[in-house]
DNA sequence: TATTGACCTGGAGTGCGCTCCAGGACGTAC
DNA sequence: GTACGTCCTGGAGCGCACTCCAGGTCAATA
């Protein structure tokens, strides 16, 4: 697969795939006889699933230290699902913060409602 | 209250209270005889509300109109609301996303637990 | 065969959100 | 009255995560 098709299976950019190959979050990619990169479907795989480790917050060093234990082979398993284990709870940890926060902002709201024609502070 | 207390206070650097001050996020604060800076009351309990929506990921930009639209007064209410209203749907959403995303990561834990010590591909 | 379009590389530029720095002023403690 | 700590300003620098660009190569198409 040329890296068009790969940018629009994968949902990164085509700029975005030369620079996590640069910085070495996907590893070298295969090329034709031109030198042009030719992806495959495991690239795809990965590809994706670094799209979610992205949506999830985990920031690049962290999906880069993911990547290179990937790259160790199966030696790595544990470590790495101990940093999926962790991020989960960083998840969680966020999901219940967004929880207080939305209540918060419901109390705003409703204050503001309430106080539409009065006078009051309501930031 | 001097610059070094309500850092302090608001859980805002003393950087940042003087960044924020200077893109408008925070109005003007009143100074003393000598030039510095001094907080009141109200002023904590706006860099506190500040600090919320940035919590809530409400980027910069948005703080900054918010900002903006507080300091026109009362007539902007309704405008703030919406704009408080608009935030709270987004944050759901993310709320919904994470919790797809956790499920996610759950299905890929257990099956590194499940193949601790045999092949396959795992990402 | 000439042109077009997709691709290549290395490196520069961007936007966000601060954070740090130099050089200077003030006020309190000794 | 001088030393010290805290503050001031304007501006530079930084880390993140891309995004864009110049200058060049290559393959297919007209």
């Amino acid at each position: 697969m040329k890296i068009s098709d790969f940018s629009i299976r994968s949902g990164l950019s085509i700029d975005t795939l030369r620079y996590y190959e640069r910085i070495g979050l996907l590893p070298r990619t295969a090329r034709d006889g031109g030198g042009r990169r030719s992806y495959g479907a495991d690239d795809l795989a990965w590809a994706r699933f670094l799209g979610k480790l992205q949506a999830m917050d985990m920031p690049i060093r962290e999906r880069l230290a993911y990547s290179r234990l990937r790259s160790e082979g199966d030696a790595t398993l544990g470590a790495r699902r101990a940093m999926l284990e962790a991020h989960r709870a960083a998840l969680v940890a966020r999901q219940d913060e967004l929880h207080g926060l939305i209540a918060a902002l419901d109390g705003k709201i409703t204050h503001y409602r309430d106080r539409a024609t009065q006078s009051g502070d309501s930031q």
